[in-house]
DNA sequence: ATCGCAAATATGTATATACATAATGGGCGA
DNA sequence: TCGCCCATTATGTATATACATATTTGCGAT
């Protein structure tokens, strides 16, 4: 009783009660610590883990006010592909459709903040699940940006041997839905021009940018969260 | 210096060093609190943080080591449409396209765990960008989960009203690419077919299911986040 | 050798205290 | 009246201490 996460629940209960409607200040720390009978810090802890989900804003010498602006905030878990396949009880493998080494459109190269005329490797790899056409990945990858050589990438996928070498490169990642291209119809085995949904990631370390991936997933696949 | 912050930037550079490689166990807190300078729970804030980010799994006894699993975890900012709409500079406006009673598919109802026969409210709205097409919002909302009288959603968004009314339900959010529909293509102003990303999600409080809803984004549309 | 129990250990949490920091808002002076 | 400065105040963080809890590990009995 009366852990931090009952502060929570208990404040969040209020909250839902409309007891603190959005945009209404809510007591003070101090306050509260002395309503439920715990230390400042452990409403702290409480507040500030709501805070962080995006019920309460929080300022300082302001105080803490139920949100307005209600931007929810939703944790996406991204798992590497083989990992995801066999969550759905499927078995995984994959092929290396190519390998070569390529100068990266001018677009691409501006937003790795490559040098134009670079030579990356491009590497294209069909994920299967249980046989059947995962997701197309297709990637550009700085083979200055990691230590030591490459392998062939034909017994462990790229993203595999990237996490076990450059282990947590920041990056972003954005998701749309784009038709299937000719090329990505023929892999994937669905009409061109059918919806796909893409999530396009890049990553660097602080001294570079190390990979940019397209990953066309398969029609049909849908990305959850919970709220 | 020294703060907690310091401390966490410190750790994640051993790792991204590949001081500490994947799979191997770090130090204890006492001894990194010692080796910093620092009491235990200021290294403890800092590993617990680096580990609600995907970069260290910790247990208890067993102690702390750098992530293996790499399932990396992205937050996701999820506004309100007019905010998301406003932040990219433009002016949001809306049109309420339908506003019926009807009884929702079997397939949504067991979804939202509502009676088959039960009366739900379904609403269809246009939300504009610069007066052009930005999102069709179909949702089902739930009469019986919200206190109160409905308004007749033609000022005001039926998102955020419910934001004001039913403030803090929780739920689950999916991302998916389809094909427009015929309805869509037509309201949306793309081809019949075209690739939409697609959110779908659905919100409940404790008692009752409040509301599903399917937002069709128009071409283009993307959705970023920060690893 | 195997099973089970107990000791050891690393993290998880709670607490009181202290000080840091960012806004607010009032008071004072021009 | 206006503008600046400082006291006030709520949150943010650091610390030492204590105890809780989950696992592991090793010891001892069968």
């Amino acid at each position: 009783m009366s852990g931090w996460e009952d502060i929570r629940a208990a404040i969040r209960a209020r909250i839902e009660a409309r007891d603190w409607v959005p945009g209404a200040l809510i007591p003070n720390e101090a306050d509260l610590a002395a309503e439920y009978g715990v230390a400042r810090a452990t409403v702290n802890r409480a507040l500030r883990d709501l805070a962080e989900g995006g019920l309460l804003e929080r300022r300082r010498r302001a105080g803490t006010r139920v949100a307005l602006a209600q931007v929810r905030r939703a944790v996406l878990a991204i798992p590497v592909i083989r990992r995801e396949v066999e969550a759905a009880g499927k078995a995984h493998a994959f092929r290396l459709l190519e390998r070569v080494e390529a100068a990266p459109p001018p677009v691409l190269a501006l937003r790795m903040g490559v040098a134009p005329g670079a030579r990356l490797l491009r590497l294209e790899t069909l994920h299967l699940a249980d046989g059947r056409a995962f997701a197309l990945e297709a990637r550009w990858l700085n083979p200055m940006a990691v230590p030591g050589p490459l392998p062939d990438f034909t017994q462990v996928t790229v993203n595999e041997w990237l996490v076990e070498t450059v282990p947590y490169a920041t990056g972003e990642i954005e998701f749309l839905a784009e038709p299937a291209s000719t090329r990505e119809a023929a892999v994937l085995g669905c009409k061109e021009g059918a919806a796909l949904f893409v999530t396009e990631r890049g990553t660097r370390t602080e001294a570079a940018s190390v990979t940019f991936v397209r990953l066309a997933h398969a029609p049909g696949y849908r990305m959850r969260s919970v709220l």
